[in-house]
RNA sequence: UCCCCAGUAGCUCAGUUGGCAGAGCAAUUGGCUGUUAACCAAUGGGUCCGCGGUUCAAGUCCGUGCUGGGGAGCCA
């Protein structure tokens, strides 16, 4: 007989008669003529319920089965003459595949989620966790979905890069050379190394996504992302995933309708594809999820520039543990205001002071400000980060030498611009902050599978 | 990296002025004919985070380290 997955049980109108369901036992309600389990097997949050009469062989076994045992059922399906499910399975058939001990750390109550976090191998198997990861999934599926709609060819870039000035913050190092050799060196000789220079995991994919999008018009890479930061926030993780949309012919106003667009097509289809899911989140995790959610999909985005974002703080009579200076990045205090309070919904802040931002971004015609972007989320912060990026190759080699960066290891990124440049955008987008706005999961290392921060690679 | 808070049973936590180590849940055993985080009864369960100090006496006070959480910076 063949396995059919419990969400496909659950949904059926009329019963198949007999059916085979193997799964996880979460719960069982057991008495001396009968007992009652509850089989998951993560196709779904919901469970099937189990009765096993004491008619069954081996009932004795079946009445010993612990929270976490692992079971095949045979049985008829039948409706529920009980409260709370509409199917369960009247068994036939008990195979016991596996008991687990007593030893095993998931019981049929809430665990906190710092808890969870040290047995991060074990965590999939509660409902948070199972439905996280099932909306992940689903959420990675709708990102390709909503690019091959729209033409854009998928982009995988390298992880481990040559170019030491990728401008996000401090990278990992990728050697080949063992310790005691580069102790014996004294001083690090790149040369022995395995690419022959210094190389580096990849802190962003963009510079080579510019280079397709000069070829294959409009391209994005989705892949993971390392940053040797040494961040402790709930907002933060050494390696993540990020998505990254590159797009020619393009400037600033299309990338953040882009953005937008992007944003709205992903919690859209998390509505309308993870409902079961999604309930658990806002019954349990979060409040205030449906409100934000319903303002996600049903508001437009607001667009501010930098400049009148400090002239809005300065007026806003809000005493702010640090002042607003314009020049300076805005504090995440400042940000929270704009997005949370004055908005009250996604913003986009725009044409950041060049000092501040990276060579790569267009300088505007006033000379002072570039055409940067970033997306700014209630509750979540910055969740976009992007650009208009710098065509014209006499201000790009300009800006470059004002930021002492060397031109000759760019040599391939400034080749795009001599030849046929063109206007184009991108941004970057937080693969894991995405999930924790339209989950209102408050830890983003409760969003990836095994999470990787200083100090911390276990599992 | 900086600031603040916490660490006691498998989990969540209480522990008064420094004076015998506690509860709920879980586990184990038994009972129970339709349960829904089932219910009822009994039983077992401790390096009070580590190290050092003060004291007749430290879970409690002091120092230090580690781990975790919240916030800041960096950013996605």
């Amino acid at each position: 007989m063949k396995r059919t997955k419990i969400n496909v049980l659950l949904v059926l109108d009329q019963s198949p008669g007999d059916v085979l369901v193997k799964g996880w036992v979460r719960t069982k309600r057991g008495s001396k003529e009968f007992s009652f389990m509850e089989i998951n097997d993560g196709s779904c949050l919901s469970n099937i319920q189990i009765l096993a009469d004491k008619d069954l062989t081996h009932y004795s076994d079946i009445e010993a089965l612990t929270t976490g045992s692992s079971v095949s059922v045979m049985g008829t399906l039948v409706e529920s003459p009980g409260k709370g499910q509409k199917w369960e399975i009247k068994a036939k058939e008990v195979e016991i595949i596996n008991v687990a001990p007593e030893s095993y750390p998931l019981q049929k109550k809430r665990h906190s989620d710092e808890f969870l976090r040290t047995i991060a191998h074990l965590r999939p198997r509660t409902n948070k966790f199972g439905a996280t990861f099932r909306l992940r999934s689903e959420m990675a599926y709708a990102v390709h979905k909503f690019y091959k709609e729209k033409g854009f060819r998928y982009l995988t870039t390298p992880l481990i890069t040559g170019s030491d000035c990728e401008g996000a913050g401090e990278m990992f190092r990728v050697t080949s050379l063992d310790p005691e050799t580069v102790k014996k060196m004294g001083k690090m000789d790149f040369s022995l190394d395995f690419f022959g220079r210094e190389s580096n995991l990849t802190v962003s994919g963009q510079l080579s996504a510019e280079m397709f999008a000069m070829a294959l018009g409009d391209v994005y890479t989705f892949g993971p992302t390392f940053r040797a930061e040494n961040s402790n926030t709930s907002r933060h993780v050494a390696e993540f995933w990020m998505l990254e949309p590159e797009m020619a012919f393009c400037d600033l106003n299309g990338n953040m309708d882009h953005g937008e667009e992007l944003v709205k097509y992903l919690t859209r289809h998390a509505v309308e594809e993870c409902a079961e899911d999604l309930s658990l989140f806002k019954n349990f995790v979060d409040k205030t999820l449906e409100g934000r959610i319903d303002i996600l999909l049903n508001s437009e985005f607001a667009r501010i520039t930098y400049t009148d974002a400090v002239d809005i703080l300065k007026k806003s009579g809000q005493a702010f543990e640090f002042p607003v200076e314009y020049g300076t990045d805005l504090q995440s205090e400042h940000e929270r205001f704009l997005a949370e309070i004055y908005c009250k919904k996604p913003v986009f802040l725009t044409d950041y002071p060049k000092q501040i931002k990276p060579f790569y971004m267009r300088v505007n015609d006033d000379g002072k400000t570039v055409a940067a972007v970033d997306l700014l989320v209630p509750g979540i912060g910055e969740l976009i980060g992007g650009s208009q990026r710098e065509e014209r190759l006499d201000v790009l080699e300009a800006r470059m030498k004002q930021m002492n960066l060397p031109l000759e290891n760019y040599w391939w990124y400034l080749d795009s611009r001599k030849y046929g440049s063109v206007p184009h955008s991108g941004f970057g987008m937080g693969f894991e902050r995405f999930l924790m706005m339209i989950t209102g999961i408050g830890n983003i290392r409760d969003v990836i599978p095994f999470p990787r921060t200083p100090g911390s690679i276990d599992f």
